[in-house]
RNA sequence: UGCCUCAUGGUGUAAUGGUAGCACAAGUGACUCUGAAUCACUUUGUCUAGGUUCGAAUCCUGGUGAGGCAGCCA
């Protein structure tokens, strides 16, 4: 377990949890996560799921995960599949146990492990026999009618916020007539959108939500759960506060956005009868992130558009792009934590989940050598079929992980970035008749340079200092620098793609302007890298760092003798930053 | 100009009537066989005007600013 997940945070939501357990309203704590399958998940779910199975784990309750399926025309079993996998990556050693789904085959929703055999999330369409009996009982008790308004009909007599609604002409329909109409719904003998049922509550109310909203609407489609057993949908508001009363919830979280729904919320289940205690509403501000979109309409744009190569891009704000890019989950977990929970809806800084995912990394990724543009060195004081094998450390400040070793030869690569010509104040890397020490190997210095037709520097001519190497007779003399190398005859050959932020400007949905136009041209560069041989056997369950380059993951397609790796993130660059600015 | 919500350094967040703290970012220095990491230090804040109180970021009133709400979407 990492810091991160021992640190138990504190939040409004957390201490009304917390007091509602101290007062005995609940005697267990039951959240759950409810997306609709109709998109990717992407960071700002990360945060919701972190928050509802964080707070099932604090306080020993459970979190079911529930696809809020009431829309056949959006959804699609491509994106339960894609979420209940995410959630579970996410989540994975931190908070499985709090986990529920639902129990195979029951028909009654029973919250089992999702280790056990044949077990699936929880679905709203599951319950729609459920809710439309408390629809009936709505009927029944003169608190729903059957509205034969047209759409646009029902919006003009709904008025405007600063505008009381009109009365519908059926709000006064006959409870009979109300129970025979909505069956004839049911039964399918109606067009889409030829009648609706609606809530009877106050059409004058300041609150848009309480005049008289929409419980079911027609909708003759295929559902991608329960198939064609239905024509009549329940709406938003209908389902969701019963599927949290049906599954016993106790805090039903969810964002901004919700407030003015939920004094519907509470009416819904206020006029029903419903077990009790029944679950409560919390809205908590989602997640905004600098240099980023977030709304499932622009991610859906990006990927439909093919500005990004799918929705697991690695640029992308989704869980399966990142998990893609080599973010661990657990560095998601942490900047979740970091970024609190509150009503207030801000901005985060995407610098603040960079630095989770570096500080993650930096105790984890096995340090490799490898270069990304090859520069040529030649060490004339060693023979031609010079060949050693010179000790690395696996990861720094972690001797359990060991050590490997790496070829080295008469014919090195290095970095073109740590060779200059002319360089400026304070570069200390290699120049010609300087001196630099090889990561894990000798001193060289630079002796003479090769240069093209067109003058370019395309070689180093360096000596070796033989007694430099580390642990030899001068490996302690000083040289200001220490470059990465690899052995030319010895590399692996690999397709590095260097990501960068998919966006120029912090703030690239703000304004009136499309976001598209502040897509950063240069979010993806790939190169042909040469890497030391051992990352030939790189895998999925590790990361790399590339040392003084930055943290690297292989990429999930990636096959064969010629690697494909993902870079998560840069190293931080204090060098750079400096000469930029100069 | 209806209703709901929010306002603490550049950003995010803590302080629940009693010393405004933390993280990120930024900057300076030390150290360094990763210009990374680490360590030390520095800069920057309670939207505003009143009121209550011995004492207010916190409670009250007014103002200002921001966000949300008028889908048969969720």
């Amino acid at each position: 377990m990492t810091t991160a997940d021992s640190v138990p945070p504190s939040d409004f939501i957390r201490d009304i949890v917390s007091a509602d357990l101290a007062a005995g309203k609940h005697s267990q704590v039951v959240t759950r996560f409810p997306p609709e399958p109709n998109g990717y998940l992407h960071i700002g779910h990360a945060k919701s799921i972190c928050l509802n199975f964080g707070i099932a784990r604090e306080f020993n309750g459970v979190c079911h995960l529930r696809m809020d399926d009431t829309n056949p025309t959006k959804e699609d079993v491509e994106y339960v599949e894609s979420i209940t996998e995410d959630v579970q990556w996410l989540i994975r050693g931190w908070a499985d146990h709090v986990l529920r789904f639902k129990k195979p085959g029951s028909g009654r929703p029973e919250a089992v492990s999702p280790a056990e055999a044949g077990a699936e999330p929880f679905y709203a369409s599951d319950y729609f026999e459920r809710l439309h009996d408390y629809a009936v009982e709505l009927i029944k008790a003169g608190k729903a009618y059957v509205c034969d308004l047209t759409p646009e009909e029902t919006d003009r007599y709904r008025g405007a916020p600063d505008k009381e609604g009109i009365p519908s002409p059926y709000r006064d329909r006959s409870v009979e007539e109300n129970l025979d109409l909505f069956a004839r719904m049911r039964a399918g003998e109606f067009p889409d959108g030829a009648r609706t049922l609606r809530a009877k509550i106050d059409m004058a109310s300041r609150n848009v939500w309480l005049r008289d909203p929409l419980l079911y609407r027609i909708r003759h489609a295929e559902h991608h759960h329960s198939g064609r057993q239905w024509c009549i949908y329940p709406l938003y508001d209908f389902a969701h506060c019963l599927s949290d009363s049906v599954e016993g919830i106790s805090h039903s979280i969810c964002t901004l956005e919700f407030e003015v729904h939920r004094p519907l919320y509470d009416w819904i289940l206020e006029n029903l009868q419903v077990p009790q205690p029944r679950p409560h509403q919390y809205e908590f501000a989602r997640l905004n992130l600098s240099y980023t979109v977030m709304s499932k309409r622009k991610l859906m744009q990006l990927v439909r558009e093919g500005r990004v190569s799918g929705w697991d891009d690695p640029r992308m704000p989704t869980i399966c792009g990142m998990r893609r890019r080599g973010v661990p989950a657990e560095a998601l977990r942490q900047f979740a934590f970091s970024i609190g929970v509150t009503k207030y809806n801000g901005v985060t800084d995407v610098a603040v989940l960079e630095h989770s995912i570096r500080t993650h990394l930096n105790q984890h990724a096995l340090r490799r050598l490898g270069v990304l543009r090859p520069l040529k060195v030649t060490l004339t004081n060693l023979p031609e079929n010079h060949s050693e094998q010179l000790a690395a450390i696996n990861l720094p400040d972690n001797p359990e992980a060991g050590s490997r070793l790496i070829p080295f030869s008469r014919h090195l690569l290095i970095e073109q970035d740590d060779f200059m010509e002319i360089p400026p104040p304070k570069f200390f890397r290699l120049r010609p008749g300087g001196e630099v020490r090889l990561k894990y190997g000798y001193i060289i210095r630079c002796d003479d340079v090769v240069r093209d037709a067109s003058g370019t520097v395309v070689e180093l001519l360096c000596t070796a200092d033989l007694d430099s190497k580390t642990g030899g007779a001068t490996s302690n003399r000083k040289v200001k620098g220490t470059i990465h190398w690899v052995s030319a005859p010895d590399a692996i050959r690999a397709q590095v793609r260097l990501y960068e932020r998919l966006f120029s400007v912090p703030e690239p949905d703000a304004g009136d302007g499309n976001f598209l136009q502040h897509l950063n041209p240069d979010s993806l560069q790939t190169v042909e890298a040469f890497l030391e041989p051992s990352l030939a056997a790189a895998t999925l369950e590790e990361r790399y760092q590339l040392e003084r380059v930055g943290y690297f993951y292989l990429d999930k397609e990636s096959q064969g003798q010629n690697p494909v790796f993902n870079r998560t993130i840069s190293l931080k660059d204090s060098w750079s930053k400096g000469t930029a600015k100069a």
